[in-house]
RNA sequence: GCGGAAAUAGCUCAGUUGGUAGAGCGCAACCUUGCCAAGGUUGAGGUCGCGGGUCCGAAUCCCGUUUUCCGCUCCA
């Protein structure tokens, strides 16, 4: 089965398994939006606990917020997403590629000033020692014709820019008879606006209303609230705030299931720092992330750093943490050095001082924040893609099993009777009652046994427990494992305690 | 947003040159059995994605539309 196909069998497992749901199914459904299922969201509320226990737990300087989605208007113009996230799009007819029209602008003008270096380089040969080049670039006709043209170009450009003019846009392009590198014509449509915050309206009459954004990341709510958790907590930098929640960006194309919705969730943490340490606590963190997730025994071979060369226009490093998944190794967590740009623009944007005064300097700074962020739906189809095999059994038969990390998997236990009579199920319920307050178990009598294990090796059950006639005089049950398949008798009264040692969350926390 | 392909029962699919839908698995109840997807009986479930059109008659032909997949494009 090839990467591709497998991916499909894996969607279609996560549908029939109560996993995941296309959004709005009975209605066609609605594009890039899933809803979580009764398994799904257990598994999913298992990886937000793995995170946020590691966060806030185990780091004694790292506390936890939950902001609001809604937030005011002006934040997105301080974070630069109101700016940035607009871009003006435009299509080549014949090619039918897109491209964005202040680039292609962009890289017109770059065109004409290579021409301009070019004349100048040229005059450089011919005179020798005796070249003035701003002399030249102030006489040679060449030169001039392109400069006359790159001030003409770059003035229409910066006003339509200004004006978020997108009918200019196009004129320029069209004027200027800037053609699609693929296509080598000129046929373009409008140019049109993309919007990737999603918009609504705050305040019930239409004239009172105004115009909020659902956050297109959860980090500012962070760093909105800098000022209250560092007074109310008293925290001392370094300290880092930890948030899990949703966040919203209009894709133009979201595809490939879960890994780009246009409702996602996030888990980020922002830690705040001394400026000048940024880089070594960038270091740390990446180390940090890394063990956490290679700590779940996923195969540390499936993940690897990919360092940004290109930076955000906030950050003086980034990486991201990328793992296998079966369209490719892809980004799953980013880790950034954001500089003091966020809580900057803050200060400036709202006028409150946000800063920190630090003793042993004796004096007060703006921190620097390295960031690690990462997604909760792409941290879930990691760990379902990982998890998903079809086995060929010795019988010759398949077995499809969900290997989840047994402190992720939705359901711990199965109590499974042998057979539904002769005081079977009675003992089972006692067992379920034995165990459910401890772990999330399942009981099940109907069909037969071998039947029963399948369903559950199918939604990642670690263990099953069956109850048989023997039970009833020795009080011991058969524990059956997932992966393995292997049984073993054991005594009611000591289930508990065997199966925390296997799924118990602290485990895996113990070894960070 | 563009191009290509697809949509029939919960799932996987069949359905011939147009004649108002079938299978397997699954599901529910009961009987039999009991350690790796057993057997039997009975039953529920589809106006064939949606809306038009052609036709005596459309799951089937035509147009539109929605959704999904693949490829572009975009991706802090």
């Amino acid at each position: 089965m090839t990467q591709d196909e497998l991916f499909k069998v894996l969607v279609a497992h996560c549908k029939e398994y109560g996993f995941i749901f296309p959004s709005s199914e009975i209605y066609d459904g609605l594009a890039a939006v899933y809803d979580y299922g009764q398994m799904g969201v257990e598994l999913k509320n298992n990886i937000k606990q793995y995170w946020w226990n590691a966060m806030t737990r185990l780091n004694e300087n790292i506390v936890g917020i939950d902001s609001c989605i809604f937030m005011h208007p002006r934040i997105w113009e301080a974070s630069g997403h109101v700016g940035a996230f607009n871009d003006p799009l435009i299509d080549n007819k014949d090619s039918k590629k897109r491209y964005r029209a202040d680039v292609l602008i962009e890289d017109f003008l770059g065109k004409i000033e290579e021409k301009m270096n070019k004349e100048v380089e040229k005059g450089r040969k011919r005179f020798g020692e005796a070249f003035n080049e701003e002399q030249f670039r102030a006489t040679n006709p060449n030169v001039l014709r392109e400069k006359a043209k790159y001030d003409e170009v770059h003035g229409r450009y910066k006003k339509a820019e200004e004006a978020n003019d997108l009918a200019e846009y196009r004129q320029i392009i069209i004027d200027n008879n800037i053609v699609c590198p693929i296509s080598g014509t000129c046929n373009w449509t409008d140019v049109r606006q993309f919007n990737l915050m999603f918009s609504t309206s705050m305040g019930s009459t239409a004239e009172g209303a105004s115009t909020i954004y659902l956050r297109p990341e959860t980090a500012q709510g962070i760093f909105v609230n800098y000022l209250n958790v560092q007074k109310t907590g008293r925290m001392k930098i370094p300290f880092g705030i930890a948030q899990i929640g949703k966040a919203f960006r209009n894709e133009i194309v979201a595809r490939q299931f879960i890994f780009r919705m246009r409702e996602f969730e996030q888990m980020e943490m922002q830690f705040f720092i001394k400026p000048g340490t940024e880089l070594e606590w960038f270091k740390k963190w990446k180390e940090q992330r890394m063990k956490w997730h290679v700590n779940l025994g996923m195969g540390a071979e499936n993940y690897r750093f990919h360092d940004h060369e290109k930076l955000a226009h906030y950050a003086n490093a980034a990486t991201d943490i990328e793992f296998q998944f079966p369209f490719g190794f892809k980004e799953l967590e980013g880790i950034h050095s954001r500089t003091n740009w966020d809580l900057g623009r803050h200060q400036q944007y709202s006028g409150r001082k946000i800063e920190y005064f630090d003793p042993e300097e004796g004096a007060a700074y703006t921190p620097y924040v390295v960031e690690t962020s990462i997604g909760v739906d792409r941290m879930v189809l990691a760990v379902l893609s990982h998890s998903f095999k079809e086995e060929k059994l010795e019988n010759g038969e398949n077995r499809v099993v969900l290997s989840i990390p047994a402190p992720l998997a939705p359901v711990k236990a199965a109590v499974l009777p042998l057979v539904k009579k002769d005081g079977l199920p009675e003992l089972a319920q006692k067992v379920m009652d034995e165990l459910k307050f401890d772990f999330n178990c399942q009981y099940e009598e109907k069909d037969s046994i071998g039947k029963r294990y399948r369903r559950q090796d199918a939604i990642g059950t670690p263990f099953c427990i069956t109850v048989d006639h023997q039970s009833l005089e020795d009080g011991c049950v058969t524990v059956r494992e997932r992966d393995t398949m292997a049984q073993e008798r054991v005594k009611i009264e000591d289930l508990r305690a065997l199966i925390d040692s296997k799924v118990n969350l602290n485990n895996l926390l113990r070894n960070l």
